[in-house]
DNA sequence: CATGAATGAGTATTCATTCAT
DNA sequence: TATGAATGAATACTCATTCAT
């Protein structure tokens, strides 16, 4: 920090070199879930992908349960800090739409993180020890999702008759089949197709 | 061996055994994974799981990939079976609500099932193995929502400017997606809430 | 069993291909626990020395902890077996000093036994998972003593005035202490001189 | 490096915090190889117990191996020291029995030095770098016996056709074996009870 | 001097798969 | 047909050791 020797590249403090290979790691392994799966992702290919050495991973995550789970945390923190950038928009229906269209549409630009994203959900289904870490994104979506709601209806851009609450988690819940479906057949679905016509029924369902 | 019973019937008695056997099996199977997921699965689990023994499961199936393949055309066929009783309604809107609560009802019926199809169903997302017998499932399952669509409009039931194949595949993404987030939190979401809520907007959204 | 066919070599039955090579994967396990400790034991070394794979070890035992305790019984098992052929002797002293004799001795005819054994009696002082095992060898061992303690007293063979009980606990420790002193330094320690040499002490100690 | 205090204080303190740091890493080995044996004591471990760093053990004994062999090293030395506190008596009988009552009474005091010192003891059978270390142990511990004895029988209070070597060792034999039978199982033997009936044994066997 | 990041070899362990009975 | 013994490859995991800070 107060090292003011003129050498560009200026040698890394430890806990720079920690963190920053601790990213690296997490970042391989979205890959190779998303390539292969959570099953099929193995520590020692973690550490090679990610340019460090095959028991690094095991040094830092402890076991493999130990690395899905920061995995799980990792994605879903990622997730959340691109949906958010919908944020710009006022709470309310504008941003509720945005939402949604970041939703559908991140899924188009990111594949790799939407595909480890799905695979640990789906993992979440018989495995105890990440069913928490994801019921808590499914709840803090399902509850932004809900705000926005609640947000248009006291502005009158919403019918004040819809149940904000359970309407948001229908609305994730629809999202979330979508982009599984389209994950499953790319070719066979039309992702857009199914943004626009989602969006459209949204539209028409809650509009004021 | 030197039973001297008729060939035929003898034949019939081994037929019997070998499907009853692999019934079991599969029931076994279908348990396991429900309850720990594809990936704790092994082959002799099952076999012990189904009160025969370890190797018998190899022995039917070949190999773990032919024992998931075959578990996932098992629990395909077993749900198509179920959510086919809705046909005693002529297809058309009533059919499409019967097919709904179907969905909704039999998750809540029969959670194993259940469970270990929505396994599979996150599995196919990262296992080409198993990818088209999803892609397939999906298809004919938006297929069966489509139709009573297509009938419901032909009937003058629902509106016609309807997209019937887009409006299916989100429909069909909505309730899986609200499965998946009940199997994610029992006691956090209400299954029968969100069932009720989604019935309400397709009537309105539908409804000619 | 019924199999009367004229082959020398009869196929062997499962079970007895089973306890075969689990009896062999035993044999060695001790060879190489005498040579070189429990700690530089593998389950590999042990299959790979008893002919079989590297893997067979863990297949039948389990884990480590689970060879290390049917070593241990194994031992102990062997152990006893050859200290009761004393029994030729009637209870009482003749038999006390066979018993003796035969502690001594069998060090020096076994050697791999003996020091697999008090491998395995070092290891129990750190290892709760031994120490039942072995702490039962040890009042086994010592019971066996008092029996012929009192034997001898009742037979007018032994003073009367001497404590069974605590004197056959310190028979026990004192050749235990002898073989583990001689084990750690075989050319420095005369073994046959020590027998002898504890044996005329017990005469004094015991005689009537 | 910028201070200007003398030079050799400045030593004299660097040396002192190195010892200091040395005897704590030795005194936390002990507790762990007490605890948990040598198979199961880890360097890092070690460090961080002492209330140290991770690495310090490597730092400053080089591998396992040193640490082990300093650990053996500091056992006996500890366990000699307090021995030797035998030695307000003049050599003779009595100083004969206040060691043999030492050696018993320290298990019962100090029972973290006596299980690390028999966990040393039992790998040393199988651990060729720590034999020469426990047979030298063993060599000066029934060395000091044995000059007990000669005293003894100079002053004509022990029996003149003793032994006195071979007679050392046996009771060096006697105590090791039964700590080790009481480590082995505290609540079952009754080590106050072993002592008593020992140093009986001992005054009727050698008295003049 | 002291810390702790990173490595990689060693090992336990699991399990699909093959094969003898 | 059915069992279960045996294999061996795959992999998680541990930890001594080295090295940069």
């Amino acid at each position: 920090m107060c090292d003011d020797s003129p050498v560009l590249a200026r040698r890394r403090s430890q806990a720079e070199r920690r963190s920053e290979a601790e990213a690296a790691l997490l970042k391989a392994a979205v890959r190779i879930v998303a390539e292969r799966g959570l099953e099929r992702l193995t520590l020692a290919d973690v550490g090679e992908a990610a340019g460090y050495s095959r028991g690094l991973p095991a040094h830092y995550f402890g076991s493999k349960d130990g690395l899905t789970g920061a995995l799980a945390m990792h994605i879903v923190r990622n997730f959340g800090r691109g949906v958010n950038r919908a944020d710009k928009h006022a709470p309310g229906f504008e941003r509720l739409l945005a939402m949604m269209t970041l939703y559908f549409d991140s899924a188009w630009k990111d594949p790799l993180t939407t595909r480890a994203l799905h695979a640990v959900l789906g993992e979440a289904i018989t495995n105890a020890a990440l069913r928490e870490t994801i019921a808590d994104l499914n709840a803090r979506s399902a509850a932004a999702i809900e705000d926005s709601i609640r947000a248009g209806i006291a502005a009158g851009e919403v019918r004040s008759d819809v149940n904000a609450h359970v309407t948001a988690i229908l609305i994730l819940s629809a999202i979330r089949g979508a982009v599984a479906q389209w994950l499953t057949d790319e070719r066979g679905i039309d992702l857009s197709m199914l943004r626009d016509e989602f969006l459209d029924g949204l539209k028409r369902r809650l509009r004021a």
